[in-house]
DNA sequence: CTAAACATTCCAGTATAATGTAATCCTAGT
DNA sequence: ACTAGGATTACATTATACTGGAATGTTTAG
């Protein structure tokens, strides 16, 4: 398979595929004779692996770590499963963090009547 | 004021402060006759101001929007609320987004048994 | 007076995760 | 043969928000 098809298999840019290369992600695959870069099966479904840890938040070094995990056939399930829940464990931190932002802008937009007068407790609040 | 009272009095690192001048979110204050930036009290009051529309998770660049708004006296209120409101509705995307990863994520640790065998029901589910 | 502390500018680097662009080369179809 | 469409590399740029460091000038305390 050229790059065409595995980034039409993948829905990625095949410069993002280049990219995962060349930063270490996944390893250089085999060239074909006009100096192609020539992929097999198992390429496509190890992208596929680093898209839904991408999309799931990890970062693309915990991806790195997810494919170690994946590829070590002695790896403990435990291992795999604390760093899933210290993924989570940040997530939840980001999530508190976000609703906390949320609950003052709310109560900042409440007492804001929001109508032609310029007097506005929101702007009042944030230069006090 | 010289910029290494305003850091003080803010907390920003004086770096801080003339990069947000660079970027023409505070206006290039007055100089001394030796090249040193002078500051106004209502300067330290523009950083406090800035500082906190940062940390309730406006972009820079949000915030200069909103300093416009503090400095119009002729804005109406309701400009500001239209604003903010937009702003809890990204963040509200933001934590939307979050949870459902949570819940993948949760869902796929509690399937996995986290212990010394390989099995591995997050790993499955990433390649899958 | 001198050394530390503070200020200035300018250029570069950090972190994250790609994407854009140009020059060149290879391949497949008409 | 020719051209369009892939592929290659190398270098640069984007977005966000700063931070680091060097070279140099100024102020202040002992």
């Amino acid at each position: 398979m050229n790059i065409g098809t595995v980034s039409e298999q993948t829905g990625m840019p095949a410069k993002t595929i280049r990219y995962y290369e060349e930063i270490g992600l996944i390893p250089p695959p085999i060239r074909a004779e006009n100096g192609y870069r020539h992929y097999q099966d198992k390429d496509v479904e190890t992208l596929r692996f680093i898209q839904r840890s991408r999309r799931l938040g990890f970062s693309v070094k915990d991806v790195g770590n997810l494919l170690t995990l994946w590829q070590d056939k002695n790896r403990a399930s435990s291992d795999v499963k604390r760093f899933a829940l210290e993924h989570i464990r940040e997530i939840e931190e980001r999530i508190d963090e976000l609703n906390s932002i949320r609950q003052t802008l709310i109560s900042l937009t409440d007492t804001c009547h929001g109508d032609h007068r310029a007097d506005c407790p929101i702007l009042d609040e944030l230069a006090k």
